[in-house]
DNA sequence: CGCCCCACTTGACCAGCGTCAAGGTCGTGG
DNA sequence: CCACGACCTTGACGCTGGTCAAGTGGGGCG
C-alpha cells in the first residue's frame, strides 16, 4: 500500500522527468519553510531527502492509529483529515491540513502515528525521512532551529480550540482560520471550497452536526456568510474576526 | 526581578557550596532527561549549562505573557500554574506543573512567552539556557533526539482536554493524571495535596468552579475519593481510571 | 478571643446545545 | 425520468452545566 509511514514507494507522475523537484513547488516551499530560508545548499540538502507520494483518492487513509513512524509529510495539494475514535465509536477531528502544512510532529514521541489521518479529496504529499532530517539537522543548526520552531508551534495550536468557547465562537474562528491559510497560500481569503463535510466540521469544533448547520444558516441570515451546500463566501470579514477574536487571541 | 525568563541572576541556597549540582537531584534528572539517559560526560555537558534560581513566593511571577523567551526550565520543588487572559478577563489555566517536569516548550516558537507562569506555593526551578541546549544537541544527536521528543509529546498533551467530555470525567482525569504524576516521582499515588484552589481547577478543566465542587462532593459519596479541603485520598482507583478512560486514551 | 475575609459549598433557576425525529435536496444509477 | 441514498436542514424537547445568590467554615490578624 502507498502509505506516508512507509519508505519504499517513490512513485510520482510528476518525478518522471528526472528532475522532478523544480516543478514541484510545495515541496520546495516546504523545504524552505523547513531550512528557514531559500539557502540553495541547504534546498539542495534537503531535496535528496524529500519523496513525492499520492495520489490518495477521497477516503483513502494515509496512516492510521499505531503506524510505525518514519517521516513527517507536508501536504501538496488536496486536504487531509487527522482523528481519533474514542471507545464509544465517535470520531474526534484533530485538524484540517491543507497544502503546504505539515502533518506527522506529534508521531515523534513514540515514533508511532498517534491519530489517523484520511484524504478528504484527492491529495499528493511531500514525505521527508525523519531521522534522515535529524541527522541533517546536526550539521544544520538553522534546520534544527526551524524543527523545534514547528514543533513548539504546534503545542500552542491545540491548545486553540480547547478553551470553552460558544458555538459562534467556534465556528467564526474555524472560518477565519480557514480564510487565513488559504489566503497564505495564494487562495482566495473571501471565496473557498470546505472539502469536508458538516459532520466532520462539527466532530473538529466538538459540536453537533446540527449545530453546525444551525450556526451556518444564522451567520448567513446575519449577513456574515454565504454558503451554498459547501461553498462558502465571507461577506463580513470584520464582524466575523471579532466573533473569532476570543479563540484566536489576536 | 528573579526571573525564568532572564539569565542575569544565579543565587541559589543550594548552590553556595560550590558544588551544588550533586545535590539537585531534579536538576540531575532534568539534566538525564534531557539526555536521555544517565552518560556522565553529557550529564557534565549538560550541568554546566543549568541555573538554579528561586525561590518564588506563593503567587509570584516565574515569567509573564510576551517576555523574551531564553530558557527552558524544569520544576525541582512546588506547583507552577501556567495561563492565559482572555479578553473578557477570564483567566484559563493551560497547566499544572510538577516537580520535574519542564515549562516554556510552547516559547520557541516566537521567542517570546505566550502564556503567564505563576507559582502556587514555594518553588524552586532549573534553568536551560535555550540556544546554548540548541548548540550542545547539535554536537549531541541524543540531546536533539530527546528535545524533539518532548516537544512531541507536548502537542499530544494538549488535545488531551480539548475533547468534550463530561464534568465526571474531567475530574475523574485530572485526578487519575495527577496521582500518576506524583508517583512517577516517589509521591503517594493515592494521598496527596491539592496546590491549586477550586477556581483553578475549574478554570483548568473549563468548568464553574461550583461544579468542581459538586462534582467532588458527588465523587466523594461514591466513595471514589476521601476530601478535606486541599487534601485529597483516592479511595477507589479502579472506578476513578474506568471514568478517566476516554480521556486519558489508554 | 473574636472578628472578618476569603475560599468553598449548596441550592434554585435557566440557557445553550445535544438528541431525536422528520423532512428536504442534490447527485447518481438504473 | 424516476428512485434511492447520502448529506444536510429544521423543529421539538430535555439535560448538563453555568449563573446568581445565600450560606458555611477555617485561618489570620487585631
Amino acid at each position: 500500500m502507498d502509505c506516508v509511514s512507509g519508505l519504499a514507494h517513490r512513485a510520482s507522475p510528476i518525478a518522471d522527468d528526472g528532475d522532478a523537484l523544480r516543478f514541484c513547488s510545495t515541496c520546495t516551499f516546504s523545504a524552505a519553510c523547513l531550512s528557514h530560508g531559500y539557502d540553495k545548499t541547504a534546498l539542495a540538502d534537503l531535496h535528496v531527502l524529500v519523496d513525492h507520494v499520492g495520489p490518495f483518492a477521497e477516503g483513502e487513509h494515509l496512516f492510521r492509529e499505531g503506524d510505525a513512524f518514519t517521516a513527517i509529510a507536508a501536504v501538496r495539494t488536496g486536504t487531509v483529515k487527522t482523528y481519533v475514535v474514542d471507545h464509544a465509536g465517535h470520531e474526534q477531528v484533530l485538524g484540517f491540513h491543507l497544502p503546504g502544512e505539515l502533518i506527522g510532529l506529534s508521531a515523534i514521541s513514540n515514533a508511532r502515528y498517534p491519530c489517523n489521518a484520511i484524504a478528504l479529496d484527492t491529495v499528493m504529499m511531500c514525505r521527508f525521512s525523519f531521522p534522515q532530517l535529524a541527522l541533517l539537522a546536526t550539521r544544520m543548526p538553522g534546520l534544527q532551529e526551524q524543527l523545534f520552531r514547528l514543533l513548539s508551534q504546534d503545542i500552542g495550536k491545540a491548545a486553540l480550540l480547547a478553551g470553552d468557547y460558544s458555538a459562534d465562537e467556534r465556528m467564526a474562528a474555524f472560518l477565519v482560520s480557514l480564510s487565513r491559510r488559504y489566503s497564505a497560500r495564494g487562495f482566495s481569503p473571501t471565496r473557498f471550497h470546505l472539502t469536508m463535510g458538516r459532520t466532520d466540521m462539527a466532530n473538529y469544533l466538538r459540536l453537533a452536526a446540527e449545530t453546525v448547520s444551525r450556526v451556518l444558516r444564522r451567520f448567513q441570515d446575519d449577513g456574515l456568510v454565504q454558503v451554498d451546500r459547501r461553498e462558502l463566501e465571507i461577506r463580513d470579514a470584520e464582524r466575523l474576526q471579532e466573533l473569532a477574536r476570543s479563540v484566536l487571541r489576536d
